[in-house]
DNA sequence: ACTGAAAGGTAAAAGGG
DNA sequence: CCCTTTTACCTTTCAGT
């Protein structure tokens, strides 16, 4: 199971995923290498499934964010809509959900334009797709990671 | 701006934060040194925001997934509502909607017992709450970054 | 703005308690 | 399971082009 260092090896490389191992190790008193043999054990175990550097939407041009709610025709439409949906670079998060939406999507566009464009020319002609409700996200005030 | 060597030194840290810039150098021709000095501009403008691991919240222990949009009584509600949030640990994104739901927030939660109990113990007894809708994520077939 | 070499630090592996 | 040591690789810096 998951012990106390294990706990705060993780805090520390989910805050900062280049911390040194060394750095870790002193501040909970132990050595390097046994970070790294935790590390490792922790990665096998699926705990760890990677680390990502984390880029700013904005600055990288898409200044809007939206969640989309998706009402399918039918129930055993999922494979094909979500096939369709993987093909839409914009979409970075599919749900399956229950209540009223059948998949929520989070998407990133450039600008309302190019909302309006991804909602009539690329999601709303999708075949299996009833309907579409959009979430517009003025703004994102919390964005963290599950306590270990 | 942003050219291709940059674009292709975020997709690749994107997907693994830990690629050396050697490696990185190599597959574009060009000299570590340079894959740093680009890294380092991508932090300066705010386009690298951070690294972090990615830990599966499934082998943490947290089985169920949601989404919680909430309405609140009044408009002005939102700052304290936000506090009121944040001190969930359960929260880990919070976001301002427009449409039917003030504000939506994802949760993570060990169990459906646990779930119940952080809606009726800790969620509808914030003042600022008027109602509450649970959509639990059954599955996320989708998790991806932007594309650079 | 990129390169190449030098210096320091880090991760990974091996061996011992 | 943790430590120390070792080796190889990596990041980072800086003078030069």
């Amino acid at each position: 199971m998951i012990d106390n260092l294990d706990k705060q090896i993780l805090k520390r490389l989910q805050h900062n995923a280049r911390t040194s191992y060394a750095e870790i190790a002193k501040e909970n008193q132990v050595s390097p290498a046994t970070i790294h043999v935790r590390v490792e054990k922790l990665r096998k175990a699926g705990v760890i499934t990677g680390t990502q550097v984390v880029t700013s939407a904005k600055a990288l041009g898409y200044s809007i964010s939206c969640f989309i709610g998706i009402i399918l025709r039918q129930a055993g439409d999922y494979p094909k809509a979500l096939e369709k949906l993987r093909a839409l670079p914009e979409v970075v998060e599919a749900y399956y959900t229950t209540g009223q939406y059948s998949i929520l999507v989070k998407i990133f566009v450039k600008d309302i334009d190019a909302l309006h464009r991804l909602l009539i020319e690329r999601l709303q002609v999708i075949d299996e797709v009833q309907s579409t409700e959009t979430l517009i996200s003025l703004q994102q005030p919390i964005a963290r990671q599950i306590e270990p």
